[in-house]
DNA sequence: AGTCCACAGGAAGGGCAGGCGA
DNA sequence: TCGCCTGCCCTTCCTGTGGACT
């Protein structure tokens, strides 16, 4: 751009009637007044947790549903109004929300109680000290707080994946030990088998009261993004049949809202910096990939390098047959290795990290066996193939490879 | 019916970085 | 500083297994 260009750009983007009167109404961490089929399960959480604002103890409750039907959401809102009751009449009760997914933050019971303890005003260190020792200064100062906690355990299934339902088992057992304070759980999952294969008696402790969110049908889904529509974008800034669109592709993702919205964000961003007149259908596509490539992008770019080259075998090995087998990845890996000087890891090592890949959804797996010729896990890569190659190329960027 | 392949995935333990108390 | 502790990542060793082949 020239040099008078870029103020001229500027001043011609102030000028320019932008398709969005609020584009914060379409991002995750938008709170809206009002959500949307979601009455029932919002009397029904502010029916459980309302003893806490006389102190009484609450049952634990365990909410689960699909990702994008509302549980956080209800929940915060839920949460936040009795956050306003509680200043206003100087209760003692605190919310301690943690998404256990946060890596390095809430993937471990060390992590998660060190995490407690410092929303408690308890800073610890990352690591060094003994569990315990990290557990009795979260009691510690638990008792010194003198109030009831509510935690939020959200995405808990990613937490007892990974570390076992010990942490529940102790969370769950910590008002024996204490006299001054009392916690009541809630935790939040995606996956709706998830108390299935829990510990019974974690389970029966921990799900005192269910809460199922069923999947958004196509005309909710509708309702909800008109609604949103409505606060974050100018009069006529949409095209018919795009809300109906955006519905649609969600509804193929188990009608999650999250990612209708999202959508819906994108195609307004993307018209936008096109100058159009007003998004249209073809935005949406555009849109849809936008986002996966981004999601996909992020994650390669934030992994290590052993797991970029896991990564970019399986990219590399894309056969005719559209899936590839652990042998041929773990030997394209070691050659990859030895090319750019990495010491390769352990084939039993290579088949946790493709798992791990697995958790992420970059990748899927399906565990069969070939008979005579032994078992082994099918592992085929989901990525498009229009964003394959730019995701080789950060990979190659990444690990250096020419 | 029995064998055997090529892994999956569990269990145990080593090495490392980092914190704590003496 | 030192010895001892931790969580995390990784290796080593091991058992389990679905189904083609004999």
């Amino acid at each position: 751009m020239e040099k008078g260009g870029l103020t001229s750009f500027f001043e011609d983007f102030i000028e320019r009637e932008g398709f969005f009167l609020d584009r914060n109404v379409l991002t995750t961490s938008f709170s809206p007044e009002s959500i949307l089929f979601r009455d029932k399960e919002i009397e029904q959480l502010a029916n459980i947790l309302a003893p806490l604002l006389k102190n009484e103890r609450s049952s634990n409750l365990f909410i689960y549903g699909n990702t994008g039907t509302g549980k956080t959401l209800t929940v915060r809102h839920v949460t936040s109004n009795m956050e306003s009751v509680v200043v206003q009449r100087q209760i003692p009760l605190k919310f301690l929300y943690v998404n256990c997914k946060m890596k390095r933050v809430a993937d471990t019971e060390y992590r998660l109680i060190a995490t407690f303890a410092a929303l408690l005003g308890r800073q610890l260190p990352s690591t060094g000290l003994p569990t315990d020792e990290v557990y009795r200064v979260f009691y510690e100062s638990l008792e010194n707080s003198h109030t009831h906690v509510l935690i939020v355990l959200d995405e808990v299934d990613q937490l007892i994946k990974k570390t076992g339902s010990d942490v529940l088992y102790n969370l769950t057992r910590v008002n024996e030990e204490l006299k001054n304070s009392k916690i009541t759980l809630l935790g939040i999952s995606n996956d709706t088998t998830f108390l299935d294969n829990l510990d019974p008696r974690v389970k029966s402790s921990l799900s005192e009261e269910n809460l199922f969110f069923a999947p958004y049908n196509a005309l909710q889904m509708q309702s909800i993004l008109r609604s949103r529509a409505e606060k974050a974008f100018r009069e006529s800034a949409i095209d018919s049949g795009v809300v109906e669109k955006c519905a649609a592709f969600a509804a193929r993702e188990h009608g999650d809202a999250r990612k209708a919205i999202e959508l819906l964000r994108v195609a307004g961003e993307l018209a936008e910096r096109n100058k159009s007149k007003s998004i249209s259908l073809a935005y949406i596509d555009e849109a849809q990939e936008k986002l996966e490539n981004e999601k996909i992008f992020e994650v390669i770019k934030n992994q290590p390098k052993q797991f970029q080259c896991v990564l970019y075998a399986i990219l590399s090995l894309k056969s005719n047959t559209d899936f590839s087998y652990t042998s041929d990845i773990y030997n394209l890996y070691n050659k990859l290795c030895f090319k750019i000087g990495l010491r390769p890891l352990t084939q039993r090592r290579v088949s946790d990290i493709i798992g791990e890949f697995e958790q992420l959804g970059i990748i899927s797996t399906k565990t069969i066996s070939k008979g005579r010729y032994g078992r082994t896990r099918e592992v085929s890569a989901r990525i498009s193939n229009s964003t394959r190659p730019m995701a080789k190329k950060i990979l190659e960027e990444e690990l250096e490879i020419q």
